[in-house]
DNA sequence: GCATTTGTATTAAAAGAGTAGTACACTATA
DNA sequence: TATAGTGTACTACTCTTTTAATACAAATGC
C-alpha cells in the first residue's frame, strides 16, 4: 500500500469500490479484519478502524464475533454516491471560498460545468 | 483570528482575497512577514508560511532581504482561481455522472453543500 | 462445552501537522 | 560602510492523527 493518504482510509475506499463493482453483494461476508490485515501486510486495528468507518456510513454491518457484512445495496450504493460526491463538491466549493469567489460566482460556474456534460455516458 | 483551520492558511486566504478585492496590485510590496505577525498577533514564521505558500501559487515574489511583492495581475488570479474552481467543480460532476446520478440530483446535492458554508464577510 | 475465530475496546507508541524560537543571509538606505 | 529591515532556514516544542500492542467479548463449529 502506497502511503500519503491514511492506510485506514485506503482500505475503506478499496472496500467501497469492491462493493460498488459488483465483488460483493449485499448480506455477503466481508474478510475479517485479521484476514485483510495479514493481506495487507498492516495492523488488524487498522482494518477495524476502516470497517469501523464504513459502518459509520452505513456500508458495512459489524456483527460482534460473527464477522462483517454488506448492508443492503441499493440504499447503500445510493448513499455511498452521494457521500463521495458530496465531498467532492465541498471540497470545490471551499476551494472557491477560499479564492474569494461569492455565492452567485460559483453556482454560474457549477451550472455552465453540469449542463456542458451529457446526461448519462461514461460507464 | 478564530481556529478550526490553520493560522498560516487563513492568512493566506485574507491576502488572496485582498489582493483580488484590489487591495494590492501587481508589483505592490506587502507587508512584511514581522509587521504583519504582529498585527494579527501570530508568529513570524506563520505569516512566512502562508506567504510561502502564495509563492508556490504563483502569486506573491518574495526577495529576499527585500520584501514581498504582488505578481500576477488581478485578472490573472482571478481567472486562475475560476479554473482551479472549474475543474474541481467538473472532477466531482463526472463521478456523480459515473455513480449514476441524476442532473436534477447533482444539483441539489451541490446547492446543499453551497448554502451549507456561509459566504465571507469582507474584513 | 470448548476451542477457535470473529469484532470491539483500551491503551500506548509512532508519526505528522502547526506553531514558535532563534539564527542566518540578503537588501535597502542613511 | 553600518545599521536596520527583510525573507528564509533550521530546530524544537506541542498537539492531533495514525498505527500498533494487548486484552476483552461475542459467536461459530466441532
Amino acid at each position: 500500500m502506497e502511503d500519503g493518504v491514511p492506510f485506514y482510509l485506503q482500505i475503506a475506499d478499496l472496500i467501497r469500490q469492491q462493493i460498488l463493482a459488483g465483488r460483493y453483494r449485499a448480506g455477503e461476508k466481508l474478510p475479517s479484519v485479521r484476514d485483510l490485515a495479514v493481506e495487507l501486510r498492516v495492523n488488524p486495528n487498522t482494518v477495524a478502524r476502516a470497517y469501523m468507518l464504513l459502518q459509520t456510513e452505513g456500508t458495512l454491518e459489524g456483527r460482534h464475533g460473527g464477522g462483517s457484512f454488506v448492508t443492503q445495496p441499493e440504499d447503500t450504493t445510493r448513499l455511498l454516491a452521494r457521500r463521495t460526491v458530496e465531498a467532492e463538491l465541498q471540497k470545490a466549493i471551499d476551494s472557491a471560498r477560499r479564492f474569494g469567489l461569492k455565492t452567485s460566482d460559483i453556482r454560474e460556474i457549477f451550472e455552465k460545468n453540469l449542463l456542458s456534460t451529457p446526461e448519462d455516458p461514461q460507464p
